[in-house]
Parts: structure tokens; sequence; C-alpha cells
DNA sequence: TCTGGGGTCCTAGGACCC
DNA sequence: TCTGGGGTCCTAGGACCC
């Protein structure tokens, strides 16, 4: 049976919700100037999150650095983000999609998939895309692109074709005109690596990647990989639209200083930071982690990794802090310089039995109420900082 | 020019078991 | 003492996504 899927993607989505802010508070339109949102504007180690179409046009691209954007437009706009305004206007976009067919998969903050077999034909859903378009517009004040093909692979692809605030189709007739003269890294999965190798072999276009035979190609990525790229290449994609998210398979965090550091007291605050975020998520969440792995990146970006089973799973910071500590001593000579480190925990389960240990700490049970004290600090700001956008409803 | 932060999945090698 | 082969788990590293 032939399927209807629409992938429908904000427009340089933190951009956009951040005008849609600072209109509403008297603000020019930055959507019309030349402008970025980026993690910290003050800092110049930070990247761009999101660019605004003049910025773009000025070869401002997402993941430059702050300080090379800068050197092409000296008075770009730089802001800063908002998580908690983008939440919302997330949850106001993917609502009004979801009221057009709920069989709907979120695939990130700002775009979603929905499954529109059986609520339009392949002749109206151009019409009903652009209602869907044009209802975000009105309701939400920012604009989306809506791809449409039989699969999600396709309406992927499809939404990314020219910007902003249109909707593009993708059938499988379609594919030979608009898909395959696209160069490689256009399609799915195919990051900076494999466009590479794909070239280095002579294969520029998608069009070249769906002739090359799954043998050769599995010379060249594995088998694997190959089987995915060719399929995609020429159009194939048998996934479903999942509309229940799975459960988080490992939580993270990391922090990138302002200058490399040598100083083991100053990386050890970090990994404290870093070990708090993680343990609260985890406990928010009612997770326990059995696995705790901690990396350093140094000044040439050589990342180095340790990663540790522990003896039973837990969500106690100080346990996992402790475990991390141990590892970046074992990680790190103590000399060359850090420009990153980060923590993350996986193997998590929500199982809530506790071995009675001989040699559990003695002080576990402050341990945890440190943890139970963090942790209503944390919920008693994050509950102020949601009720200012609340409150504007 | 000099590169954030948070995830997922895959591969390869070694240990260990049968 | 030395040998095959399969399965699973662990760790390290690397690719990709937004």
């Amino acid at each position: 049976m032939s399927r209807v899927i629409f992938h429908i993607d904000v427009n340089s989505a933190f951009l956009s919700w951040t005008a849609v802010k600072m209109l509403g508070e008297g603000a020019q339109d930055i959507r019309l100037v030349p402008s970025v949102v980026s993690g910290d504007p003050d800092d110049r180690r930070s990247i761009i999150t999101a660019a605004s179409i003049p910025a773009k046009k000025l070869g401002i691209k997402t993941a430059q650095p702050v300080s090379m954007a800068l050197r092409k437009c000296p008075d770009l706009i730089i802001v800063g983000g908002d998580w908690q305004w983008y939440k919302k206007c997330s949850r106001g976009f993917i609502s009004i999609c979801r009221s057009y067919s709920p069989v709907l998969q979120q695939f990130s903050i700002d775009e979603c998939f929905i499954d529109m077999s059986g609520h339009c034909t392949r002749d109206d859903a151009v019409t009903v895309a652009t209602r869907l378009k044009d209802e975000v517009k009105e309701k939400l004040g920012f604009t989306v692109n809506v791809g449409i093909g039989s699969n999600k692979l396709l309406a992927k692809m499809a939404s990314d074709f020219e910007k902003p605030d249109k909707v593009h189709t993708l059938w499988e007739n379609e594919i030979e005109e608009k898909m395959w003269p696209l160069g490689v890294r256009d399609l799915l999965w195919v990051g900076r690596k494999t466009e590479e190798l794909l070239n280095a072999y002579g294969i520029n276009t998608i069009g070249q990647l769906a002739s090359v035979g799954i043998g050769p190609l599995t010379q060249l990525v594995g088998k694997k990989f190959a089987m995915q790229l060719h399929e995609n290449a020429n159009g194939r994609d048998d996934s479903p639209v999942e509309t229940v998210r799975g459960e988080a398979k490992s939580y993270s965090a990391e922090r990138t200083f302002s200058k490399d550091l040598t100083d083991p007291k100053d990386i050890d605050r970090a990994l404290f930071n870093v070990a708090c975020i993680v343990a609260h998520r985890i406990r928010r969440d009612l997770f326990r982690a059995s696995t705790v792995s901690v990396f350093v990146k140094y000044k040439d970006f050589r990342v180095v990794q340790k990663q540790c089973a522990m003896a039973q799973p837990t969500d106690v910071t100080a346990v996992i802090l402790n475990e991390a500590r141990r590892m970046l001593d074992d990680a790190w000579d103590g000399v060359t310089p850090i420009r990153q480190v980060g923590l993350g925990v996986s193997k998590l389960t929500h199982d809530n039995i506790r071995q009675l240990s001989l040699f559990e700490d003695e002080n576990m049970e402050y341990y945890r109420q440190w943890d139970r004290n963090y942790d209503e600090e944390k919920a008693k700001s994050e509950d102020a900082r949601m009720l200012a956008y609340e409150e504007e409803d």
C-alpha cells in the first residue's frame, strides 16, 4: 500500500523562535537582517546554532564559530538562546501537526513526521500541506517547510528543498529529476567523512551512488551502511512513523572552557558540575546507571574516553563523580592542556533493587540527602522560569 | 577561521565461556 | 598441550543526526 508522509521542519528554528519572542517585546524582526543565535554570544568559542537568511547569504552557516561569522559581517546581530521558550514554541508546533494526523513522530525539537495515509491522497497532499504550513504561520508566527513523499526519507529530502515557507513533493517518479542530481552529501546519513570517501571513488551525486552495486559499496563502507546507502539513494525506506519515543539510552553533559586548562582544580570543578547535571537528569527520569564514562578533548581536538561498569546501578552524584575522577586520572597525563571535559552514563535501568553491600560507603545517606537538596533547588528555579512564559497565555 | 552540546548507532578487538 | 568455532560482553573510537 502506498503511503503519504509529511516531514515538517521549522525554518531556522531557534532564530525564528527568538525573532517571535523579540517581536513581542517590541524589537525589530531579526529574521530580516543578518543575525544568528549562539550559545553564549560573549564567548568567542561558541558556535552558531541558527542563522537568518540574510546572514546565510553572507556565507554564515550553522555550526560556524561566532568569531568567523563576525569577520564576514562585523555588525551581525548575535542573540543568546532561551531553552524554555523554544520548548514552548516546539509544543505549539507539534500540537498543530498532530491535529492533522495522530500518527506523528517527533524527530527533534523542530522536526516531525506525520503519516497522512488515510487523511489525504497524493492529489490533495499539497493543498493539505499548504494549509498546515499557513496555520502554523498564522497561529504561532513562524514558518515551516513541508516535504511530502511516500516514505520518511523522501519526505525529509523534500522538506530540505527551497526554503523558507514552502511545500515540496518528492514522489518516486520525481527522484531522477529532483534527487539524483544532488551531491551525495545531501543524502541523509552522508556526512563529511563519507562524502570524502565516496568522492575519492568518483561517486559524486546521489544518482551515481544509486547505481553502484552493493558489492563495491560494501568494500568502501561496510555491509550494513552499504545496504542503507543503496536503498536510500534509490529513494527506498520502509521505516514506520514511530509514535512512541523510546526511552533514553544514555545521558551526558560536557563543558568547553573559554581557555584550555591545565590546573587539576579547574578541571575537577567542571567534572563536578557535569556530574551534578547528569545525575540530576537520571534521578528526574527515575533511572539508575550501571556504566559511567568520562572524556577529555585536547587542544588539537583529540578525544580520550574512559568507561567503566559499576558493581551496581546508581543515581548518586558522589558515586558517579568518584568513578569519573578515578578514570580522569587514568585518561589525562595532568600536563596536556584540556579544551573540554565531559561525563556520561549508560546501561540505564529503572530497577530499584538496592543490593546490600558490606562495603557500602557509610556516607551514602549523606550523599543522597545532598542530592535531594540539589534536586529541590533545581526544580524551584525551573518552575520559576517556566512560569514566566505560562503567565503570558 | 578554528570549531558547542546532546544524543544514536556501528565496528573492531580482547576476554571469557562452551 | 594445542587446537576450531561460535556466542556474548566489555571497552574504545568514530560516524552521523539536530
